[in-house]
DNA sequence: TTGTAAGCGTTATCAA
DNA sequence: TTGATAACGCTTACAA
C-alpha cells in the first residue's frame, strides 16, 4: 500500500503538501493540487487513517453505553444517535453493560485513554457523582435519565409531568381506584413516574394508598405478577398505571386470565410507545416516548463538546405524547 | 499525560523493557519487573492504544452491518456477537447500513483500510461475487444467509428444511389447503423459505397453486394485507405460513378483522420467535431460530480468521426448532 | 536479560 | 505557496 512519501515523491512534492491537499486543498495552488490528486489516483493512494488517528489524538468514534442492546427501547435511540453520527463522519461504539457495573468501568476508561471521542450513556445505574467528575473532563452525554444538579448535559424527557398526564387520562375517564406497577425503584426514571402518579391522585384530593403501589422490574412477568397482587385485594382498583408498556402488556394478561376484561372491567395505561403496543390486544394506550430524537438530540449535544462549543443548554426535555388506543377505553377525547 | 520514555526513565530502563513488562511480562527479569510495575504506579501511565494500533496495524474492532438496528432480531444477534467480542477484547463498531448500498460500501472501505479488523454481515443485499472477493482477503462472516457457492464462511440456518418443518407441522394438524406470505423474494432467505413451503407439499402430493402464494416484506402491514388477499379467495386457505413472526401477526390481525378466529378457521404459523410471539394472543406456533448462538458462533469463526487460524469448516448451519404454542391449535404433539 | 535505535505514516511548526 | 523536519508513543529487530 503506497503511502504519503510515495505521492510526495511522485508528484515532485513535499509529504506537507500532500497532506495540505487532503485536508485544506483550498490552501494549495491549483496547478499543484491537480498534479498530486493525479498522483494520489495513479497510485491508488488512500491515507493510514490509524496513524492519522494516532496523530491527532481523536477516533472520530463514540461509544454508546447501554444496559442492553436486546430491549425495545435502546436501539431506536441507537438509532437517532447513528443517524447523526454518520452524518457528522463519526462511528458508533457499541458498549453492552449487561448491567455490570465493571464493565461500565471499563467503558469509562476507554473514553479516558482517547479511545473514544466522547461518550453517551443510555440511562445508567452510575454514580451521579462519577459520572458529573466525568462530565467535567470529557464530552459526555446522559440520556433519558433527567437528574437533579447533574452537571453533564442530560437529554430526557419529564418523566413526572408524563406520568401524571398518564394517570390524569385514567381518572378522566371516571376511574377512582388507580394502581400503579412502578419500574425498580433504584433508579430514578422510576421513582419520577411514581411521583407523578402521586400529583395526579393529589391534584384531585385522591389518597395514595400504599397497597396500590407495586413495583415492578419492567419485564412482562413482573406486571403480569403484580397485576395478581392487585386483582387478590378486596378493593382492586379499577384501571393500573403501568410504568413501561412490557408490564402493561403483563397486567393486561393478567387481568384476562382472571376471567376480566380490558378495558371494561380493568383500564390499563402503558408507558413507552414500543412498536409492539400498537399490535397488542386491546391496543395500548401509552406514553410515546420520542426515541429517535433523543438519540438525535444526544448526538447533537455530543458533538458540540467534542467541537469544544459552548452549549446554551445543558439540560434537554423532549415532549412525550399520550396515544389513546384501546387498552383504556375512550370517550373521544381529541 | 505520563509515557512510556517517563516510565523508563523513572524506573531506569529503557522503553524496551517497560514495553516488554507490558506484554511480556514472564520475558523480564522479576526485579526489573517490580522496578517498572512500580513506576507505572506511581506514574498512574497507561499506555496509548492509539499508538499501539497506529504501530500494530490492528484495532481490536470488529463491524457489524446490519440493515437496521430498530429490528427485533438484530439486536438478539448483536448481542452474542457483543458477548464473545468482548471476552476477546474486541470492541463492536456498528455499522448500520439503512438498506442504502452506498453505506455498506463505505464500512467496506472502513475494513480495507484497516480500520477494522474484520466484518460480520448480517444478512445483506451485496452482490455475493462482492463478498467472496471481499472474504478472500479479509476476516469476514456472513450470518444468516445462507448462499451456494460462497466462499466466505456463513453461519445460517437451514431455512428450506425449518419452513418444511412449519408447513408440515399445518399438514399434520389436517389442513389441506396452507397459504404462504413471503418474505421479500429478492432475498435468498424468503426464496428458501417459499423452497421449503413447496416442498412440504409435494412431500404429500398437494398440488402448489400460486394464488396460495403471497409476497410480503416483512412487515406487519404487509402480512395484514396479504392475508387479506387469501380471505378474499373462493376457496380460502385454511392455514397459513408466515415467513416471519411480525407477518404471522399482521395475518392474524386480518383473520379476526373479517370475523374469524385463530387457530380454529385459520391456524396460522410464523418464523423466528421474536420476544414477543409468546406474549401476542394468541400465542405464536413459530420456527425459533438460535439468535444468540448466531452471533456467538459468527464472532467466533470471524476471530479464528482474524488470528490466522484454518478454519475446519465454512458453513455452519445451526439448529431450529419449532415452538408450538396456540397459533395452530394443537393435538399434544411432543 | 536488557539496551539501542529504527521505524510506523501522519500532521504541524517554522522557515523559506 | 511550498518544503524540511520534528514530533506523536509505541514495538521490535538486533546488538550487547
Amino acid at each position: 500500500m503506497a503511502n504519503m512519501i510515495d505521492v510526495a515523491r511522485l508528484a515532485n512534492v513535499s509529504t506537507a503538501t500532500v497532506s495540505r491537499v487532503i485536508q485544506n486543498p483550498e490552501t494549495v495552488k491549483e496547478k499543484t493540487r491537480t498534479k498530486v490528486l493525479k498522483a494520489i489516483d495513479e497510485l491508488n493512494y488512500q491515507p493510514n487513517i490509524l496513524a492519522r488517528y494516532f496523530r491527532r489524538t481523536e477516533t472520530k468514534t463514540i461509544l454508546v453505553m447501554v444496559p442492553s442492546i436486546a430491549n425495545n427501547v435502546f436501539p431506536q435511540m441507537i438509532e437517532g444517535i447513528d443517524l447523526v453520527a454518520n452524518q457528522s463522519g463519526y462511528k458508533v461504539l457499541l458498549g453492552n453493560t449487561n448491567q455490570e457495573p465493571d464493565k461500565a468501568y471499563s467503558y469509562i476508561e476507554e473514553l479516558k485513554q482517547k479511545q473514544v471521542d466522547g461518550m453517551i450513556l443510555l440511562t445508567t445505574r452510575l454514580d451521579y457523582q462519577i459520572i458529573s467528575e466525568l462530565g467535567d473532563d470529557y464530552p459526555v452525554v446522559l440520556t433519558s435519565d433527567y437528574i437533579e444538579g447533574l452537571t453533564a448535559p442530560t437529554v430526557a424527557i419529564d418523566n413526572i409531568s408524563s406520568a401524571r398526564v398518564a394517570v390524569e387520562h385514567l381518572l378522566q375517564l371516571g376511574h377512582q381506584r388507580v394502581g400503579i406497577i412502578t419500574g425498580p425503584l433504584d433508579i430514578p426514571l422510576s421513582r419520577d413516574r411514581l411521583k407523578g402518579y402521586r400529583q395526579a391522585l393529589l391534584e384531585r384530593d385522591i389518597g395514595v394508598e400504599s397497597v396500590l403501589i407495586q413495583e415492578g422490574s419492567h419485564s412482562y412477568e413482573s406486571g403480569y405478577n403484580q397485576m395478581q397482587k392487585f386483582l387478590a385485594l378486596d378493593k382492586s382498583p379499577t384501571a393500573i398505571f403501568a410504568a413501561n408498556d412490557t408490564m402493561a402488556m403483563g397486567a393486561i394478561k393478567a387481568v384476562k386470565a382472571h376471567g376480566l376484561r380490558v378495558p371494561e372491567d380493568v383500564a390499563v395505561v402503558g408507558f413507552d410507545n414500543i412498536q409492539f403496543s400498537a399490535i397488542f390486544e386491546p391496543a395500548l394506550t401509552t406514553i410515546a416516548q420520542p426515541f429517535i430524537e433523543m438519540g438525535k438530540r444526544s448526538m447533537e449535544l455530543l458533538l458540540k463538546q467534542i467541537k469544544g462549543e459552548p452549549l446554551e443548554k445543558k439540560q434537554h426535555v423532549l415532549d412525550t405524547k399520550l396515544i389513546i388506543r384501546e387498552s383504556c377505553g375512550s370517550q373521544n377525547q381529541d
